[in-house]
DNA sequence: TATTATTGTATCATATTGTTACAATAGTAA
DNA sequence: TTACTATTGTAACAATATGATACAATAATA
């Protein structure tokens, strides 16, 4: 969750919203997944001058669909346009209410929000997960953020209230979604060799799968084309590079 | 939705709730599959004196977890306990919002609201469901219904808002998720034939399943158990009773 | 006792998956 | 040039799963 930016009309320095434009206790937050170098990775915030990490999120305006939401919020607090995502749980608990971060998040901003102020009241958050490119998805913090960067979902850093959940909640869907719907291709570049997407999906799912079983499976689907070589200077065979055919 | 009850030192003749005591602009819609001769039933409300016809739904309490208000929700309107409910999806289109069906209800109960009043604004609605025993589940209406009953999926009276798309999406999830949990079991009585659970699958998922495989398939699972058999009174071999074994 | 409808399971063919093996490289080093 | 190494693509076989058909074993009924 964050304080949302303004819509055009007024100034960043007016930047403390008006709850009035936002529908009430409700939020959005996102789970980004990259992949590189073998790891899965997410993109996290970092509020400016709290240490406070914590996914990409904000409120859903009055006037917006709530998946149009999602997306300008994301665009809005990482840069990142034009992602598909895709809800995966609303997390509703009560324990997951917890004025101190956000007090701390708007007293870094120099507020002194009255104990009763709308952004610390209690929140239900609709979660989304997306899968990017991670060569080309260059984040871009917010002014809210002191930064926005991956980071290896293997040793993520403490985060804000239950964010910590959320990201688990959204690999698992991730893992549960992986052979029904064709999401691994979404984290690779245009082009990749089969050791490459056989490596995401065992990252992805978290244990070893046969390699040939898994090139004739993979090919079998008939939703890659084979391209050239690729001869990346190795003292073995090059293998092909493969690209993504989404309309089959 | 509906307009909720009260909790007990309110009395009914004040049933007009106070949006205060609930999340604003969050709802929770419940649809209720059973199975019965060989059809998918659903539950639903029709609000009295207006032929509105809707899904169990209402609103989120400021003190209670989302999930649980699910269920008390479910409670409340239709008189089934104890019913595990999951979510499938959270409706949040601008376009759902129709103040008329909620005006048309609470004239029904002698109230004018103005056109500020809460139960008029927008709602995001949680979309949840679950699976019962259609002849163990009776429902009961609530003060709000005229009545409370199963409907044929299949044959659905036209229903309130955007709530026969929200049918539709329920039912899609439960088509993708039969595989992976053991859903069926929980439409069935204590004990079933084999057909009984062959016949619900097919309902489900739409189309004819090939009855030898069918049941080396679910026996190999392991996760019923033979009974004696049912000595139904047809001109041919009886059939072995089976029960569910939950823990395998 | 024959007839009928249904059930449980065997059987075979086919498809899918798990596993091993091996030829074909593309570089490196002798 | 010629081994040598690591990796790739795919064949080959086994094991398993699935699709389809067949058939014996009933419960009632005529």
């Amino acid at each position: 969750m964050s304080l949302p930016r303004m819509s055009k009309p007024l100034k960043v320095e007016e930047a403390e919203p008006k709850g009035v434009d936002f529908l009430p206790g409700l939020a959005v937050d996102t789970v980004i997944f990259g992949f590189h170098l073998n790891q899965l990775k997410i993109l996290l915030l970092e509020y400016r001058n709290t240490g406070l990490m914590a996914l990409p999120g904000g409120f859903v305006r009055n006037t917006e669909n709530l998946n149009d939401a999602a997306r300008r919020i994301l665009a809005e607090r990482t840069g990142l346009q034009d992602i598909y995502l895709e809800q995966f749980y609303v997390f509703g608990d009560l324990t997951r209410h917890d004025p101190a971060p956000m007090r701390a998040i708007m007293q870094a901003k120099g507020h002194m929000p009255d104990d009763d102020h709308w952004l610390l009241s209690r929140f239900v958050s609709v979660g989304y997960y997306a899968l990017v490119d991670f060569t080309k998805a260059i984040p871009i913090p917010d002014e809210l953020s002191d930064s926005c960067g991956w980071y290896d979902l293997a040793a993520l850093p403490p985060l804000m209230q239950d964010h910590t959940a959320i990201v688990q909640k959204a690999l698992a869907t991730l893992q549960a979604d992986l052979d029904r719907k064709l999401i691994g291709f979404n984290l690779l570049s245009e082009t990749f060799t089969m050791a490459d997407l056989q490596s995401l999906y065992e990252t992805i799912l978290g244990q070893p799968l046969h390699r040939s079983g898994f090139q004739r499976k993979i090919l079998g689907l008939g939703i890659v084309e084979r391209l050239e070589k690729q001869y990346s200077g190795g003292a073995h065979k090059a293998p092909y590079l493969y690209r993504f055919v989404p309309n089959k």
